[in-house]
DNA sequence: AGGATCTGGGTAATCGATTGCCGGTGTGCG
DNA sequence: CGCACACCGGCAATCGATTACCCAGATCCT
């Protein structure tokens, strides 16, 4: 605790301490202030404890540029996603970073804003930066298979929630044929779809969760109405009108994404309908804002806890040789006022 | 276009292509290599063909860590946030990695998940791998002095909606005390304080928003009951029972931030309370879902475009011996139906 | 014509950390 | 006592891109 204090004549020379510095300063070669800092191998204590003191003394920080370039390694992640203004995206990036703490492996993450020609800098910004993993939510089910295929060919890559065609790259995703069915279960239990029309208000089929909700739905509720649209709230609203528009006054609405399901319900109830009475709402993601709406919305949950660990595992046990792991996590109903049981 | 497919004998050696090898197929050095890809200097027309055709055919791609090495620059501004799942600043990660679009700067996001050891964490990662600028959102306002201050001193740093007490760095952020005059402007003109009591729900000091925001209120509104808790959802919830427990059956109820609002008026309605006709509710921040809430709710937006130009601005002109720059962005009043003028 | 200047290419040092290899000391064992 | 070997510190090469400096040839000027 004595020897607490900043060097003063360290602080002249300020800005950047090197390793050479402490070397000098401690009268050893930068190789034992190297494996005195990494421990990569023993050094003797009376060094050691020099060689600390030192590098303390004049506030040395490891520069992480030079070591990445040493070791073509960079202990990073790189999480690429479409739009950190949609929840679930942002909510991911949540999980990911905290599953990711402790593991010795940073999470950066970078924002495509829903853009092709920012997704494609963002994966040569991250691919530059000698990230280890990367992994990425793409924007377009087709059009991001040059992207994404350039990614994986020089790092291990990994497809989150969305996935692209003619590809094969490691995909971690959500099982969307059996949301659906866990919708359809919940649907058929407790509406008379004879007097009630169910409707489904989905997202453009460029992206593949978008794709294979839709087909989700059909294959088990087969033909009703279909509204398709973009994932944010604001389709949600338009889809509201349109369903008004079109003749509807009493459906059950199935989404395909909450933020779909929270503006739809928002504008139905602005125009003085009832939920659930009239318009039944179901969900899909499991946001945590679905809970808080009111009513609440029931809801498709995919466990992200759960998925962050899961690509975890994949970055232990994978090597690039293998693309072809497919991951569908198992999601789950949860019922909220929208939809009662 | 007639050699637009990759040359098979570059497919073999694979994985790194580094400058040596363009130079090397296209038969100069790398001297010229770097100036015709970067256009550092001017190189002859002929060469610069071959080169350009050589790092085309090779698959070239630069490794930003040999370049940030030698440059000592990244053209990367890390963003370092107290949690991604707060809609606030994911909503404001988002409008800075869009503002920055174009800039030659990429956006790195990192999350400190409201934990002062992991926010350390974030910014020495930050630091350590050279990035120009560092902008933080600290998790509270004295125990991230320290951090803050380590910051300052390497590289550019600027604070955003947050500050840190005691030590001067930049900061951007919201007028909150104007935002809170604000509020009372409108809380004059259309409650009868008389019959319908003010009480104040915000979230604890530790932060200098919530401070600031607890004494706009207090400067503005004089003494009204006052809970503390944090900025999140459940919070809104827990103080809507506490309020509900104290006896109010209508009050205005005016908010530090929009995700507390939500929480609290969600369960207000739930437990069959009527919002805005018992209860109005006011948030701040201004919050995408604010707006999709029903009834929608009144809230204080904060600028968010303005506070990435802002940046932006400030990075260009700033140099880190005036450290004082301090930006207050004015706030402005979105009614919405929680509490109609 | 001869020196000054300009253009443009190559050589090699450089950024900071890591690590393969060498060698000196000390210990253990036969 | 002598040899083998473990231990541990230092030297110097290395990662990949950039750039200070040098130099050859061309052009320009008086």
């Amino acid at each position: 605790m004595g020897a607490d204090r900043i060097d003063p004549l360290a602080q002249l020379s300020a800005q950047h301490v090197t390793m050479a510095d402490v070397a000098a300063r401690a009268g050893v070669s930068t190789a034992t202030v190297s494996r005195v800092l990494s421990g990569s191998r023993p050094v003797a204590e009376d060094l050691r404890r020099l060689v600390l003191g030192a590098a303390r003394d004049l506030g040395y920080k490891v520069n992480l540029v030079g070591r990445a370039l040493r070791k073509g390694r960079t202990s990073t992640l790189g999480l690429l996603v479409p739009d950190l203004d949609n929840p679930f995206f942002s909510s991911l990036a949540q999980h990911l970073s905290r599953t990711f703490d402790g593991s010795g492996i940073d999470v950066l993450v970078f924002s495509a804003d829903d853009d092709l020609r920012i997704e494609r800098r963002g994966i040569e910004s991250f691919l530059g930066r000698q990230v280890d993993t990367l992994v990425i939510i793409p924007c377009h089910e087709s059009e991001s298979s040059v992207s994404v295929a350039l990614a994986a060919e020089s790092t291990l890559t990994i497809q989150l929630d969305r996935r692209v065609s003619d590809v094969d790259v490691h995909f971690v995703g959500c099982d969307n044929h059996e949301g659906m069915r866990l919708v359809e279960g919940h649907v058929s239990a407790c509406v008379d779809q004879k007097r009630q029309p169910v409707v489904y208000v989905g997202a453009s089929t460029e992206s593949s969760s978008g794709h294979e909700r839709l087909e989700g739905f059909r294959s088990h509720f087969g033909e009703h109405p279909t509204y398709l649209g973009t994932f944010d709230f604001g389709w949600g609203q338009d889809a509201a009108q349109r369903l008004l528009a079109d003749g509807f006054r009493s459906a059950t609405v199935v989404t395909a994404a909450d933020i779909i399901g929270l503006g739809l319900l928002g504008r139905l109830q602005s125009l003085g309908h009832r939920v659930p009475e009239d318009f039944r709402v179901i969900g899909f993601d499991g946001i945590g804002v679905a809970r808080l709406a009111h009513p609440t919305l029931t809801t498709v949950r995919q466990p992200v806890e759960e998925i962050g660990r899961t690509i975890l595992n994949l970055i232990n046990t994978a090597t690039s040789a293998d693309r072809h792991t497919l991951v569908r996590i198992a999601p789950e109903l949860v019922i909220g006022e929208s939809s009662p049981a």
